[in-house]
RNA sequence: GAUCCACUAGCUCAGUCGGUAGAGCAUCUGACUUUUAAUCAGAGGGUCUCGGGUUCGAGUCCCGAGUGGAUCACCA
């Protein structure tokens, strides 16, 4: 029987040590310090002072290279590796062959002087050693790493100590987040934290995660962008405001999007969306310099030049170049549609103008947009938070900023007119109403603080997760973020998780119909070929009906008598053949279907008023049975249509 | 959501035409007092992701499921 799931031939040797260690008295959980003087790269770094002096080290032992009566090993800790130098002689027998037992992935601490080896290599000649912690399981192969994109997302801690390229990824992430609040705070910018649980979720469009709060008993979103919070804070007489943090939105998951990331998002007063093209760049050659100590960049195949000026072009001038359109004199419906058509761009019914000139943008223009490129003048009906351009109708000052085909940042001139404000959220609204789930709902409180004036300022976003992609030449999202979100496996998985709680004791349905089932294995009748006319069909009287009572009928082993609310007032009286599926007692209160308009039939002496509406299929060869079980919330009485 | 691809020992990967499951690293045993992907000799280790089907016989062919990856859609 092993001690551990997943358990091998290594992880049972590594246990049978763990018990030699013990049983010696040694127990290697036991410990609580070490003494650390030195980190591996200083040893190597400062070697000519270092030569002969005693050092003490701590980290995980990757490689071991045994000769006998002496062995080399590899010590890791978070900067790097450094040899360790192990003789016979300097150790005792006894202590040797305790040495000889460790494992690779074994935590140690090191006592020992800095020493050169006759090949040249800078190791620790070691005095004395001392087991911190044990790892039990085999390590990845020392050569190839851990390979498994899957087990590296899931087991993020195996692939930093055994990919070098990914511990250096989060440490450069870490510089890249030092680096965008120090350019900032010596810009003059405040730190800020606003809230993460929404009420209103704003300042983008995108849909939701929703969660609830137990005590108020309130819906809450997880905020999606802190855009107008962040904006209130100017209304509250802050002028330079950042926030960096996690933002979540309910979309999907690709190389470029995760569920959860991180933004950068700040404004200030007093300037416009050309000031915040300033500031990007600062931002984004700074951090550059800041990580990779050059403005010349590699992202996967192709190379990217971060010296600025970056390039700043509107997208009418884009799309004119790209398709020789100018959207500006292109403000006709039907010729607007007739040119989307002849382009092949496919547009939706609602689509206005502005919608139409971003497709185009979005089609012609954006893949080509390889070097940094300030993409400015926007649609105004896709961008209800920027304000407008003085001169041209339906156009706002925003830009979005696009490396590789990709947006990094989307900043405003931001809108601080209070009625006209208001007027978009309005327009936002219908067209929520019209089925648009990730139109921005109306912010009261938010249009409430702009009417006692917003100071005219620039607003900027930057995805920060993309801008580590670029720093560190990851190809996918995921590369960049210590725990991207996956599917649970095992335990944790979805069905694993409901038949737990239906074993806690909630649900107590025994039938075969509750059990998840194996879909090669479920059999359906061929559809009719048969048609029925729609009067015909409209003839029969499908209600909602509730359980009142139901009882088993003791000489029978197949019928359950339901008493039943069909809404008219009079109990309703159905027998159905479903007692070997269903428990009588677990079925009263529910809500089900019922055709009200059958003849009377006598079941075992009982007249029984209608049918119940089953799922029937063949299941294993057996029959399957789900009796088609409805929301509490439907009314007593309603008609199936 | 759609399409394509992958899943074989702890890890990295082979596996031919459908015919007894392979290597390297790792592990275990032995040799070796300056190796560094140490070397040398030997041994053990497999629910071929899961469930069906075809077949005398399936890692291999077919169907379904799971997870992951890529592309597309979505993400203004």
């Amino acid at each position: 029987m092993p001690r551990l799931p997943n358990s091998n031939e290594q992880v049972e040797a590594r246990l049978n040590k763990l018990d030699r260690l013990r049983e010696s008295g040694s127990d290697p959980y036991a410990l609580t310090t070490f003494e650390v003087t030195h980190v591996t790269t200083e040893i190597r770094e400062n070697f000519e002072t270092l030569e002969g002096e005693k050092v003490r080290v701590a980290g995980r032992l990757m490689g071991r290279r045994g000769m006998g009566k002496a062995s080399f090993g590899d010590l890791q800790d978070d900067r790097g590796r450094i040899q360790l130098f192990v003789r016979i002689d300097a150790l005792g027998e006894e202590n040797y062959a305790a040495w000889l037992d460790l494992d690779t992935g074994d935590l140690l601490g090191i006592v020992g002087t800095v020493m050169r080896t006759r090949t040249g290599e800078i190791s620790i000649r070691v005095a004395s050693w001392t087991l911190l912690a044990k790892c039990l399981r085999p390590l990845p192969e020392k050569f190839h790493g851990l390979q498994n994109v899957d087990l590296r997302y899931r087991q993020r801690y195996l692939d930093m100590f055994v990919n070098p390229d990914s511990r250096l990824r989060f440490i450069q992430r870490a510089q890249v987040l030092r680096q965008l609040r120090r350019t900032l705070d010596e810009a003059g910018f405040l730190e800020v934290e606003t809230p993460i649980l929404n009420v209103i979720p704003g300042g983008a469009a995108a849909r939701p995660f929703v969660t609830h709060h137990n005590t108020l008993d309130l819906d809450l979103y997880l905020r999606i962008a802190p855009e107008l919070y962040l904006k209130r804070l100017l209304v509250g007489g802050l002028t330079r405001v950042y926030e960096i943090g996690r933002m979540f939105r309910n979309e999907g998951i690709s190389t470029r999007h995760n569920p959860e990331f991180t933004m950068l998002e700040l404004y200030q007063a007093y300037t416009d969306y050309r000031g915040m093209m300033d500031l990007t760049e600062k931002l984004f050659v700074a951090c550059a310099e800041a990580v990779c100590g050059t403005t010349e960049l590699c992202w996967g195949e192709v190379a990217i030049d971060l010296t600025p000026p970056f390039r700043r072009v509107s997208m009418r001038d884009l799309v004119l170049e790209a398709t020789g359109i100018d959207f500006y004199a292109l403000r006709d419906p039907v010729e607007l549609a007739a040119t989307a058509a002849a382009h092949q761009v496919t547009v939706e019914a609602h689509w206005g103008w502005g919608e139409v000139f971003n497709a185009f943008f979005e089609t012609f223009c954006e893949p080509q947009l390889i070097q940094p490129t300030f993409v400015y003048d926007y649609p105004l009906a896709i961008s209800p938070l920027a304000k407008r351009k003085a001169g041209v109708e339906d156009i706002v000052e925003r830009f979005e900023f696009f490396i590789n085909g990709g947006e990094m940042a989307n900043a405003y001139s931001e809108l601080n007119d209070p009625l006209d404000q208001r007027a978009r959220f309005d327009d936002q609204l219908r067209l929520r109403e019209a089925g648009d789930e990730e139109a921005s709902r109306m912010d009261e409180d938010y249009c409430t603080a702009l009417e006692y004036a917003m100071p005219p300022a620039g607003g900027l976003g930057i995805g920060v997760d993309r801008l580590v992609m670029l720093l560190t030449d990851a190809v996918s999202i995921r590369d960049v973020l210590l725990f991207p979100t996956m599917k649970p496996l095992g335990v944790n998985a979805p069905d694993e998780q409901q038949s737990r709680e239906g074993s806690a004791g909630a649900q107590t349905q025994p039938t075969a119909a509750r059990r998840s089932l194996d879909l090669s294995r479920v059999k359906v009748e061929p559809l009719f070929e048969d048609m029925v006319d729609f009067e015909t069909f409209s003839r029969s009287d499908f209600r909602v009906v509730k359980v009142l009572d139901c009882e088993e009928i003791p000489k029978s082993d197949r019928l359950l008598k339901f008493t039943l609310d069909d809404g008219s007032g009079t109990d309703r009286i159905i027998l159905s053949g479903i007692k070997k599926y269903y428990r009588a007692a677990d079925l009263i209160g529910k809500t089900l279907v019922a055709i009200t308009n059958l003849p009377e039939r006598k079941m075992m002496g009982i007249p029984s008023q209608g049918m119940l509406i089953s799922a029937v299929y063949e299941y294993d060869g057996g029959e399957g049975l789900n009796l088609l079980i409805l929301d509490d919330d439907i009314p007593v009485g309603a008609k199936l249509y």
